[in-house]
DNA sequence: TCGTCTAGATTGACTAGACAATGTAGATGT
DNA sequence: ACATCTACATTGTCTAGTCAATCTAGACGA
C-alpha cells in the first residue's frame, strides 16, 4: 500500500489516495468491501476519526458507500442513456407511452412515474427562460420517473398559466398525446428548442426526491421550447443524477460533403 | 427555507441547512463572509469540529469556500457557454485561431493553451470508442485551455497511431488547420460524431490540471468522430468543471412543419 | 420448525482539546 | 518613508475518547 508523496500529504489524504488507487486500478472491484475503519486506522497508524475523514472524501467522490454495520463497499454504477435529441423527432405511434417509457420497456425494464400538477411562482431562472417576470404564476407538471422501482430522474415541465389554463395540462393525469401536442392543439406549436445543461451538486429537495446518496453530482437540463414566432411556451427541467445517466447525442457534419 | 425536522436532524446538518438556506434565498450573496467556526459553534451550542462537518457539506456542494485565515465565503460562479454542436459547423475562415479561442476573444477575454503530445496506451474506455484493443498505442494531444490565465477546461484528443504517424498531429505545435482537417487530408474525413457526456466528480489528476476546488463536479464529454465508412478516427475527452461551464445546444423540429 | 430475542460488530455523531499553517495588520526599526 | 518583523485570527490536521443507531447471525424458546 504505497502512497506516493506520503510525507507531504496529510494522513487522511494518503488514506483516500490509497483506496482510490485500488479502486481505479481495478484491484478493488464494485461491491468489494474495504477494511473496517479500525483496521485502516491500525494500518496507517492514525485514529479512527482520521480514517473517517479520508474515506469521507471517497464517499463524496461517489467511489464508495458506507453500509452500517457492514462496512464500506465499492460503488457500482450503470448508466441509463439520455438522448436530448430524440425529443425533437416525431413521436412513434404508441400513444399509451411516452418516449422515456418506450425506451425503458425496450431495455426490458419497468418504468413508472408519478405526476403532480401545481401552480407555483416562477423562480428567477425559470421566469427568464419563459420570458415572464419572476414571481408570476406558472403551471408545473412535476414528475419523478422510476425504473424498476428506483427513482431515476426528475422531469418538471413549466408553462405560463395564460397559455394552458383550462387545458388538459392542468390535469395530473398522464397525457397520451404528450404536452407538446396539447400545446400545439392550443395554437402553440413548438419548432425550436434551446437546451442548457448545468453540472452541479443536487439540492436537498433533489436529494430527497431522487433518494440520492452523497457524492452524486447531477446534470440540470433546461429544455425551453419556442413557437415559430419565437415565443417560449414551455420550460422543462430534467435533473439527471450522474451515477445513473449518460447523455448521448449524435452530430452529422454540415458543410461540404464527405469525400 | 424552514429547517424542518430540526429536532431530528443531527447538528451538523442543521448548520449546513441553515447557511445553505441563507445562500439560496440570497440573504448571503457571493463573496459574503460567513461567521467564524467558533461563532457558529457558540450559536448552535456545539464544538468546532461539528461546525466543520456542517460547513464541509456546503464546501463539497460548491456553495462556499474556505480562505485561511479569513474565513468562509459564499462562492461566486459564472458559466462559460459550451456548444458541442458548433464543432460540426464549417470552421470560420480565421486560420490562426480555433473555435474556442475565437469565442473567448469575442467575449473580450484572453485565451491561452498549452499543447502536449505523447504516446500512451489506450485505456479501456478510449480503446472501445476507437475500436482498438485496450493497451494499444494511441497519440494523445493533451491540452488545458486557459481564460484570463485561469485553467478552464481540458481537451485531450486521441488518435490511433497508424492513422497519424509522421503527420503534423504528432507535433505539439498549434495546428491552424485543426486536427480534423489534417485527418481529412490524410484521407480520414469525418462526417459523423457521437457525443457522450458523463457527470462525475473529478479525478485527482483533473483536480490538479484544472486547479479545481473541492465540491466541483465535472462533465466528461467524449466526442468520437467517424468517417463515412464508419471508422472511428479520433476520440476527444473534454473535461468541463461544473462551476465554469454550461452546455448549450439547439434543436429544430423534424416532422411536419409548424403551422 | 419457526419465530423472537439478544449480543456483537460496524458506522454515525459528538465532545474537548492540541498544535500547525497561513495571510494580514499593526508594531517596530532604520 | 520604507521595509521588516511579529502577534494574531482563522482554518487545517489530528488525538482520544463516548454514546447512539443499525443490521446480522446465532442463541433461545414455544
Amino acid at each position: 500500500m504505497e502512497t506516493a508523496r506520503s510525507a507531504a500529504m496529510p494522513a487522511y489524504q494518503r488514506i483516500a489516495a490509497a483506496y482510490r488507487g485500488l479502486i481505479i486500478s481495478g484491484e478493488l472491484r464494485p461491491d468489494d468491501r474495504l477494511p473496517t475503519e479500525h483496521e485502516i486506522a491500525d494500518r496507517f497508524g492514525v485514529v479512527r476519526q482520521t480514517v473517517r475523514t479520508g474515506l469521507g472524501i471517497l464517499v463524496t467522490e461517489g467511489l464508495i458507500v458506507a453500509r452500517r454495520p457492514h462496512g464500506y463497499f465499492v460503488r457500482r454504477r450503470e448508466h441509463m442513456v439520455y438522448r436530448p435529441q430524440e425529443k425533437s423527432r416525431p413521436r412513434p405511434a404508441t400513444p399509451e407511452m411516452d418516449r422515456f417509457s418506450q425506451q425503458i420497456v425496450a431495455e426490458g425494464r419497468t418504468p413508472h412515474q408519478a405526476i403532480e400538477v401545481s401552480l407555483v411562482q416562477a423562480a428567477p431562472d425559470l421566469a427568464q427562460r419563459l420570458g415572464i417576470m419572476a414571481g408570476q404564476t406558472v403551471v408545473a407538471r412535476r414528475r419523478v420517473r422510476f425504473i424498476n422501482g428506483e427513482p431515476t430522474n426528475i422531469n418538471d415541465s413549466h408553462f405560463p398559466i395564460d397559455l394552458v389554463k383550462d387545458s388538459e395540462i392542468m390535469s395530473p393525469a398522464y397525457l397520451p398525446r404528450g404536452t407538446d401536442q396539447v400545446l400545439a392543439d392550443l395554437g402553440y406549436r413548438q419548432d425550436r428548442a434551446i437546451d442548457e445543461i448545468f453540472i452541479r451538486m443536487p439540492t436537498p429537495e433533489e436529494i430527497h426526491r431522487l433518494s440520492l446518496g452523497p457524492g452524486t453530482p447531477v446534470a440540470a437540463h433546461y429544455d425551453t421550447g419556442y413557437t415559430a414566432a419565437g415565443q417560449p411556451v414551455q420550460c422543462t427541467l430534467n435533473v439527471l443524477p450522474g451515477d445513473r445517466h449518460k447523455i448521448v447525442f449524435e452530430r452529422h457534419w454540415q458543410g461540404e460533403p464527405a469525400g
